[in-house]
DNA sequence: CCGGAATACATGACATGTCACGTTCCTTGC
DNA sequence: GCAAGGAACGTGACATGTCATGTATTCCGG
C-alpha cells in the first residue's frame, strides 16, 4: 500500500506529531495557563477580520467538531477569553469574538510558544530544506482539503447584512 | 522570533496536523470502530517484541500521560483488545499485551487507514521531495527528543529476570 | 541490610470531547 | 408566500483525558 520510504516518512511524521503535541500542550499549560486547544482558538480568532468568526467557520478552520467548539467556547467565555454574540447575518448563527483579555492572553503566551517551536522544530532543521518542506506541507494540505470530508475554510457564503433590497 | 518562511512552514504544518487528525479519527471510527488513540496503542504494541510493553515505555513511545494510558488500557482491556499482566521484571510495573482480538482489529483497520494516508498525504506529494521531507521530519524528531521533557523511547533499563546472582 | 527518596501504577474528582437530538431559522421549489 | 428540507447551534448523556494523590515496590546511601 505504501512504499518503504513512504512508510518511514509517515512514521517519522507521526512521531513528530505525537511528541510535539505533548510538548506544546505542557509548555503552554504551565507557562500560560492555556491549553493548546485554547491557543488554537485564540489564534484563529486573532487572525480573522474583526477578531470574530462564526462558529461553523471557526470549527472548520481548526478542524473541530462543532459541538466540541460550542462546549469549549462556553468554557472560554466563562474565563473571559472570548465572547459569543448573535451573528448579524444569520439569526441561527453565533459569532465568537476575541475579547481584550483573550488577546492579552494570546500575546502573553505567544513568545514562549514560538520559542518552543523554534527550538524543537526549526533549530534541528537544515535551512536549505525549508522551502522543500514548506512546499511539501502545503501540497499535503491541499490534498487533504481536496479529498477530505470537511469544507475548505473561509469559503462559506454568508448573507451580508444591509444588502437586502429595502422593503 | 521566526522568519517569515519559518512561520509559513509552521502554519502549514499545523493546518495539516489538525485536519489529518480529524480525518484519520473519523475514518477509523466509522470504518473500524477504533479511535486514533486505540490505533496508536495497538500499533505500538504490535511493533514491540512479544507484542508487549511496560506501561511507562508505551506511554513514552506514544507521548501520552501515563494516567491517560492507564485509564485507556482499562477500557481497551474491557473490549478485549489488550491484556494487562504484572511485569516479570518489576513487581510495581504492568505490561500491556496485545490480544489476538487486538491484533485482528489492528489488521482489519490498517488497510483503510493506510489508504487514507496514501490518498491524503502521499498522493499530493512530489516523489522527488520525499527524501528531503523524510530527512526533515527525522531531524525534527531528533530535536524534539533532544530538547523535550520526555525520555527517549525504548531506552529505559529494566532488570532482566533470571539474571540475579542466585541466593 | 535499613530507612528515605524515587518510581510504577491505579484511582477519584474533575476537565474536556463526542454523539444524538431538539430548537430555531433559513432556503428552495413550487 | 408557504411547506418541506436543511443548516446552525445548544445541550445532556456519556466517553475520554488530566491532575492530585495513594499504595506498593525498588533504589540508594550509609
Amino acid at each position: 500500500m505504501l512504499t518503504d520510504e513512504q512508510q518511514e516518512t509517515w512514521f517519522a511524521y507521526m512521531r513528530v506529531v505525537l511528541r510535539l503535541q505533548y510538548e506544546m500542550n505542557r509548555q503552554l499549560q504551565t507557562d500560560s495557563g492555556l491549553s493548546l486547544a485554547d491557543y488554537d482558538v485564540l489564534n484563529a480568532l486573532a487572525d480573522s477580520p474583526g477578531a470574530r468568526l462564526q462558529l461553523t467557520d471557526l470549527a472548520t478552520r481548526i478542524a473541530w467538531e462543532r459541538s466540541r467548539l460550542s462546549h469549549h467556547l462556553k468554557r472560554m467565555s466563562g474565563r473571559g477569553l472570548v465572547e459569543r454574540t448573535p451573528s448579524e447575518s444569520d439569526r441561527r448563527a453565533t459569532d465568537a469574538v476575541l475579547t481584550d483579555a483573550g488577546l492579552s492572553a494570546l500575546r502573553a503566551a505567544t513568545p514562549g510558544h514560538a520559542a518552543l517551536v523554534r527550538r524543537m522544530f526549526f533549530d534541528g532543521l537544515d535551512p536549505a530544506a525549508l522551502p522543500v518542506l514548506r512546499a511539501a506541507l502545503e501540497a499535503v494540505h491541499e490534498q487533504v482539503l481536496a479529498t477530505g470530508t470537511l469544507p475548505r475554510p473561509g469559503q462559506r457564503q454568508h448573507r451580508l447584512p444591509g444588502l437586502q433590497t429595502g422593503g
